[in-house]
DNA sequence: ATTAACCTGTGACCTACCTCACAATAAACT
DNA sequence: AGTTTATTGTGAGGTAGGTCACAGGTTAAT
């Protein structure tokens, strides 16, 4: 676990053996089940969260109607970031598909971080460059594609994700119901 | 313009005069009228673009459907960003809704500014996960508001975008057709 | 001042997607 | 092994929102 993530800072930018000690010393790690919570509604959140195995929903939940808002696997980070960088109480919930392992960084270690080894406040910039870009990518597509190129653009983005995710949760993730998502593509066939 | 940037910065964090003229020598300046580009559909983008004075829009232009991506006015950034941060052709176009005045900054004086400033490395961290968390509430706007919803969310979020921007536009932003944004809360009233 | 271009509303019709209901298979617990 | 509990497919019917067409009002350009 520590050397994937020694490995995941470095594909942004080298660090010394040193700094990652330093950097290492800021986070705690947390194993979850299948089905249990990372984060729940109302919850304070914590930490910033990052996948060292496993798999996660992050989901607003209108009465029952679960909304996907990101998933999260190997290498990934996951939290509410709204309620995370606001110190707000959550309006999301985040929960695992699969066991999983996570390292997690609490805001003020954060911003800890940041202050002594200005590397990383270059690293956590970039990486939010990138879920910027990635976001603004996503709006475009709700913009400008129907149900299916939405679905077909998700699946060309994240192959890996259709072998460990259910089609109900892929189906909310691009905003369709799954009846809908099911009969994609059936249309022209029978033409 | 100078100072009111100055004011932009010192909103996230302090800097001290000396700082902020070694900052200042980064930026270039740059006017614009009503209907000009700042960025067109495959050109190379120089700048990340602060917006003093006017008004643009940036959109994805689906032969002649505009799909709006961001509006900018006063004391916001605009850009396409994954051309920017990725140096690739610009996929989107941004376009003058009213004469406009930036300041601009090359992504090589960005990351310069970055390593020779932390606090900037700071600053621009901050930004970024400001926007992250915007672009999430917008796709969860999508994922769980129908059109009517999404209006008024727009409408509480930026009251001052509705005087400056015509509807075709907003209807654009929030996904849905001008004729449809027209007739929101007409059928309730109705009945 | 006149023409042209933009902006907004509205009627009529159409379609992509939703909801509800039922069924069959696969996976997970005791 | 047997019983829940997920997951996926599919039919039938409904609706939010799209498209096309026309019109009046406003703004901008010659």
């Amino acid at each position: 676990m520590k050397s994937l993530f020694k490995q995941h800072i470095e594909q942004t930018l080298p660090i010394t053996e040193e700094d990652f000690e330093f950097i290492w010393s800021h986070f705690t790690q947390k194993s979850l089940k299948k089905h249990q919570f990372l984060v729940q509604e109302d919850d304070y959140i914590r930490s910033d969260y990052w996948v060292g195995k496993g798999l996660l929903k992050a989901y607003y939940n209108n009465d029952g109607k679960e909304h996907i808002l990101q998933f999260a696997m190997e290498g990934w980070w996951i939290s509410d970031y709204d309620a995370y960088f606001n110190q707000t109480p959550a309006s999301i919930n985040v929960n695992c598909l699969e066991d999983s392992e996570l390292i997690c960084l609490t805001l003020a270690n954060r911003e800890a971080l940041c202050q002594s080894l200005p590397q990383m406040a270059n690293f956590f910039r970039l990486k939010a460059q990138g879920g910027y870009v990635a976001s603004q990518k996503r709006i475009l597509s709700f913009l400008k594609n129907n149900a299916e190129e939405r679905y077909h653009e998700l699946t060309t983005l994240y192959p890996t994700l259709l072998q460990r995710v259910p089609k109900t949760l892929l189906a909310s993730y691009i905003g369709v119901s799954r009846e809908t998502l099911s009969r994609l593509g059936k249309k022209k066939l029978n033409e």
